[in-house]
DNA sequence: ACACTGACAAGTA
DNA sequence: CTACTTGCCAGTG
């Protein structure tokens, strides 16, 4: 399973992601450096599904949770409930309160 | 090698 | 607000 230094910098920027709060495809992108890349960013979760990589903290720009179909139970929503998420729907309610920007957070 | 697909995003209408 | 278009690029057939 190797996996080229994109993939690897994307699964350290999500795990960076604090407990309750979520990002979007596209600013892990950005904070990488390739925006406009977003889709692999998405793709990158395929190979990373495993374990416990809390990949359900990262849903598209408009808060929904494009990805929901490649979790098995407990699903992503029930995931991100459970830590106080509050999703309706496949949609984060007040996705501007939950968002977590590494582009800022991170910055050096 | 070629065409199409996809856990996206930004722009335009 | 929704619908459509373009850029993006690794996988897959």
């Amino acid at each position: 399973m190797n996996r080229n230094d994109f993939f690897r910098d994307v699964a350290d920027v999500v795990l960076l992601i604090p407990y309750g709060r979520v990002t979007s495809y596209g600013a892990i992108a950005e904070y990488l450096g390739t925006k406009g890349s977003a889709r692999m960013v998405g793709y990158a979760m395929h190979s990373l599904v495993e374990g416990n990589f809390p990949a359900h903290r990262v849903v598209n720009r408009s808060g929904k949770l494009t990805g929901y179909i490649h979790f098995q139970s407990p699903s992503m929503a029930e995931r991100l409930i459970s830590e106080g998420v509050i999703v309706e729907d496949n949609q984060i309610l007040h996705f501007h309160k939950y968002f977590w920007n590494p582009v800022l957070e991170l910055k050096i």
